[in-house]
DNA sequence: ATGCTGACTATGT
DNA sequence: TACATAGCCAGCA
């Protein structure tokens, strides 16, 4: 490891990107298999509400291997967004998430009504 | 410092 | 349903 940058006083006023991206990265850390989370929702839920493009910027930055399930995201249309990044594992996304029961329809999009991530799933007792 | 871009979303036509 | 626009903020030229 090595060893990290005191801010000197005059700097690091405001939560340094770093910290941004963690609190990103174990949001998206929540969502449990076989379930995606939108964007929006993984930035409100990491404390960030109405910043969605971070969370796809914090996204890309995400170094390969880090257990993150990246996978998992996707826009508010249910679908896989498209990467600017040629190299980017757009393809492989909807290959993974089809392996963990995740289902697309015709048009390529997930239906979020059935698949999309609840964390406030709480048992509603009919009215 | 300024301007543009981007793994976005909500709203209006 | 699809397309266009405005708002948002960090990274980079």
């Amino acid at each position: 490891m090595e060893p990290r940058r005191r801010p000197a006083r005059h700097e690091a006023v405001k939560p340094p990107p770093e910290a941004t991206h963690a609190r990103i990265h174990a949001a998206v850390a929540r969502i449990p298999r076989g379930r995606v989370a939108t964007y929006g929702q993984i930035a409100a839920l990491a404390g960030l509400p109405g910043q969605a493009r971070l969370v796809g910027y914090a996204l890309h930055a995400l170094p390969a291997a880090t257990g993150v399930p990246w996978q998992r995201v996707v826009n508010a249309r249910g679908e896989v967004s498209r990467r600017s990044d040629p190299g980017g594992h757009e393809a492989l996304q909807r290959v993974i998430l089809e392996h963990e029961g995740v289902r697309f329809d015709a048009r390529g999009r997930i239906p979020l009504a059935r698949f999309q991530w609840r964390p406030r799933g709480r048992p509603r007792r009919g009215p």
